[in-house]
RNA sequence: GCCCCCGUCGUCUAGCGGCCUAGGACGCCGGCCUCUCACGCCGGUAGCGUGGGUUCGAAUCCCAUCGGGGGUACCA
C-alpha cells in the first residue's frame, strides 16, 4: 500500500474530506416514503425517446410521493459531447412538460447538477479510497490491457482486470513511485474486495420492478477515475453514480435494464465508500422490430428513436406521454388519457420484457385524443407547430383565423362522433388545406385528371357544374342543400343510386355518387372529404360558386 | 467463452394451479350506415417458443432446450 503522503501529493492540498460534503448535502427533510429520483442526460446531441420514457417514470414517482425529481447532466465522456446538446435536451423535455424540481437552472442545494463540475467531490472520495487501500493506481497501457484480454479469451477465462491479472493491484510502492516520477499517466482502479471464483460470492438485491435478483459477485477492479492526463479529472459512470446519487440523496435509481449486470460493482462501491445501499428499478428499454428479432431503438437506424421525430411530426405531447405511460405500466393503457396521465405508475406492475414501439398504435391514440379537442384548441396547437415547421401555413392561418375555425368545426364541433382525421399537426395542411384559397389547388376544368378519373363525359361534367352554379343556393339545411345535387343529377340523367346504375351502366352517365363527386372534387380537389354541405358552409357562397365555376368553363 | 435478464394473438397486454374451449385494446378482414372519406356500430381473424416432468387438473410449478436482449470499455 502506498504511503499517505504519496497519495495526498496526487491531489490538491485544499481538497476537503468526505465529512465536508456529507455536511454540505445533508439528508433531505421529506415525508416518509418520498422518493428522490433523477434522470441523467448525456449531452451527445441526441435526445432519445427512451429518455422521455424513463424521465416520465422518475417524475411520476417523485411527484406522487412528495419527493423530488432531479436532472443531472452526465457529461463524463467528453469525447461524445456536442455543442448545443443541452439546449436540445431542454427543448425536447419541455415539449413533453417534463420539468425537474432541481437541475442546472433550479438549484435545490444539492448541486452542481453537472458531473463535469463536480471534480472536487469525486477527487475527495477517490483519495479517501486510496488512503484505505480500497483503490489503487494503475499504469497499465492499452496494449497490456488488450494482451490480458486476449490471453483470458484463449484460456476461456472470464475477461477483465482482476486478481492476478491485475498487474498493478499489488504492485511494489517503489515501482509505483518510479512511474509517478517518470510522469506516466495512470487511472485509479477500485480494488474488488472478493474473488468470486474462489469464494463463490454472490451479489443479491431486490429490484423494485423485478423482485429479487442474483448474480456472481463482481471480480473486476473497475476504473473509477479516468486518465491523469485529462483535465478535469473525471470519474466513470460507476463511481459518479455512487458518489452523486449518495450525495444528492437519491433513494431510487430508475434506469435501463442494461445496467442490471453492473449492480454487483455498484454495491461494492457503495459499501467501500460507506454509503447506504440504494434501491434500483431497472426498466425494460423501448425496442424495435428488425427482421426476425428485436433490438433496442437505435438512434442511427430508427428515426422514431429521436424526440425530434415526434415534435416535427407534431404529435400532441399528451398522446405520446399517454402511449409511453401505457407501455411502462399496462394498467394505464386501459384507461382514458386524462386519467392515465394522473394515475400513478406502479413499479411492480411495470413490464420486464421490452416493448416494441408501435407507431400505428400511437397514431390511433393521437387521433382519439385530437378528436376530443375543440376546433380552437386544435388551431392553437397547429399554429404553435407551424411557427417552427411550416411558416407558409402559419401565415395563412393568421390571415384567416375564422375560416380555420369554420374548417375545423366541420363534423367536429357539436358532433357526437367527431372525425378522427388528424393524428398529428403536420397533417393539418393535407387534410384541411383545401379550405384555404391560398393552399387549394383549384380544378382547372373537366380535363383535370382528378375529374377525368371519374370517367364521366367532360361535356356532362361541364353541364352539371354550370347548372349547379346557376341555381345554387347557400342553404342551412343539409338535406335541402343536397337536393340541389340530386336535381342537377336527375336533370342530366344520372341514376338515382349506385345499385340502379350498376344494373345498367350504359343507360346513365353515372349515379348520384358520380354527380356528388363532381361537386366534391370541384370544392375540395379530392374524392374524399368531409360532408359537402358542411364544407360549403365553411367556404361561404362566393367561394363555392367560384370553385364550381372553374369547372364549368 | 463467461455472467445476467426476458419469452401469451402481428403489436401492447390480462392471467399468479381449476372461473381459460386464454379475456381486452390496436391492427387486419367482412358487414351495417352512406353523396365520398372518416367517425360510429356489429361480426370475424390470430397467441401460451419447444420437449419432458409434478398434479385429478398447468399459460400458471420444476427441469431441459431453443430463441431474443444485455453486460464483459479510461461509453453511458
Amino acid at each position: 500500500m502506498l504511503d499517505r503522503a504519496v497519495i495526498d501529493a496526487l491531489f490538491p492540498a485544499d481538497l476537503p474530506e468526505p465529512e465536508h460534503w456529507e455536511q454540505q448535502y445533508p439528508a433531505r427533510q421529506l415525508p416518509d416514503g418520498a422518493l428522490v429520483t433523477r434522470f441523467g442526460p448525456s449531452p451527445t446531441g441526441f435526445v432519445h425517446i427512451g429518455g422521455i420514457y424513463v424521465a416520465t417514470i422518475d417524475q411520476d414517482l417523485a411527484r406522487r410521493t412528495g419527493g423530488r425529481y432531479l436532472v443531472r447532466v452526465e457529461d463524463t465522456d467528453q469525447s461524445r459531447e456536442v455543442e448545443g446538446a443541452l439546449d436540445q435536451f431542454e427543448r425536447g423535455f419541455r415539449y413533453f412538460g417534463l420539468a425537474a424540481d432541481e437541475d442546472l437552472q433550479h438549484d435545490g442545494g444539492y448541486g452542481p447538477y453537472q458531473q463535469s463540475a463536480r471534480e472536487r467531490i469525486y477527487l475527495t472520495y477517490v483519495r479517501h479510497l486510496l488512503r484505505q487501500g480500497k483503490a489503487y493506481l494503475d499504469f497499465a497501457t492499452k496494449e497490456e490491457l488488450a494482451a490480458i484480454t486476449q490471453r483470458q479469451q484463449a484460456t476461456k477465462l472470464p475477461t477483465g482486470y482482476y486478481g492476478s491479472w491485475a498487474i498493478w493491484r499489488d504492485a511494489d510502492p517503489a515501482d509505483v513511485q518510479a512511474k509517478l516520477d517518470a510522469g506516466a499517466p495512470y487511472v485509479v482502479r477500485f480494488r474488488a474486495p472478493v474473488d468470486p471464483a474462489a469464494t463463490g460470492a454472490r451479489a443479491r438485491f431486490t429490484d423494485a420492478i423485478r423482485g429479487p435478483l442474483e448474480a456472481e459477485a463482481n471480480r473486476n477492479d473497475v476504473v473509477i477515475l479516468k486518465s491523469s492526463e485529462q483535465s478535469p479529472r473525471l470519474p466513470t459512470y460507476h463511481f459518479a453514480h455512487a458518489v452523486d446519487d449518495h450525495l444528492m440523496r437519491i433513494n431510487l435509481v430508475v434506469r435501463g435494464d442494461e445496467w442490471i449486470s453492473s449492480v454487483p460493482v455498484h454495491q461494492q462501491l457503495f459499501d467501500a465508500l460507506g454509503f447506504e445501499p440504494i434501491t434500483y428499478a431497472h426498466i425494460a428499454p423501448l425496442m424495435k422490430q428488425d427482421g426476425g428479432s428485436k433490438r433496442k431503438l437505435s438512434k442511427r437506424k430508427d428515426p422514431e428513436a429521436s424526440v425530434d421525430f415526434y415534435i416535427e411530426a407534431g404529435y400532441p405531447a399528451e398522446a405520446v406521454l399517454y402511449y409511453l405511460r401505457g407501455l411502462a405500466n399496462g394498467r394505464l393503457a386501459e384507461m382514458p388519457l386524462a386519467q392515465a396521465l394522473t394515475e400513478p405508475i406502479n413499479l411492480d406492475e411495470c413490464g420486464v420484457a421490452g416493448p416494441l414501439v408501435d407507431l400505428v398504435k400511437l397514431d390511433d391514440i393521437a387521433a382519439d385524443h385530437i378528436a376530443t379537442l375543440s376546433g380552437a384548441e386544435i388551431l392553437a396547437a397547429v399554429r404553435t407547430w407551424a411557427e417552427r415547421f411550416d411558416r407558409e401555413l402559419l401565415t395563412v392561418l393568421d390571415a384567416e383565423p375564422d375560416l380555420a375555425l369554420r374548417a375545423l368545426a366541420v363534423e367536429r364541433d357539436g358532433a357526437e362522433n367527431p372525425r378522427k382525421d388528424l393524428k398529428k399537426w403536420s397533417e393539418f395542411r393535407a387534410v384541411y388545406g383545401f379550405f384555404f384559397p391560398q393552399l387549394h389547388a383549384s380544378v382547372t376544368g373537366p380535363e383535370d385528371e382528378r375529374i377525368a378519373a371519374l370517367g364521366v363525359d367532360p361535356a356532362v361534367v361541364q353541364a352539371v357544374a354550370r347548372d349547379f352554379a346557376d341555381h345554387y343556393r347557400q342553404l342551412d339545411d343539409g338535406q335541402e342543400w343536397f337536393e340541389q345535387i340530386r336535381e342537377v343529377a336527375a336533370k342530366h340523367g344520372f341514376a338515382r343510386n349506385a345499385k340502379e346504375y350498376k344494373k345498367n351502366p350504359e343507360a346513365y352517365p353515372g349515379s348520384i355518387r358520380e354527380a356528388s363527386q363532381i361537386i366534391r372534387i370541384a370544392l375540395t380537389g379530392s374524392t374524399r372529404s368531409p360532408d359537402l354541405h358542411a364544407i360549403s358552409q365553411a367556404l361561404g357562397r362566393d367561394e363555392v360558386l367560384s370553385r364550381i365555376t372553374e369547372l364549368s368553363k
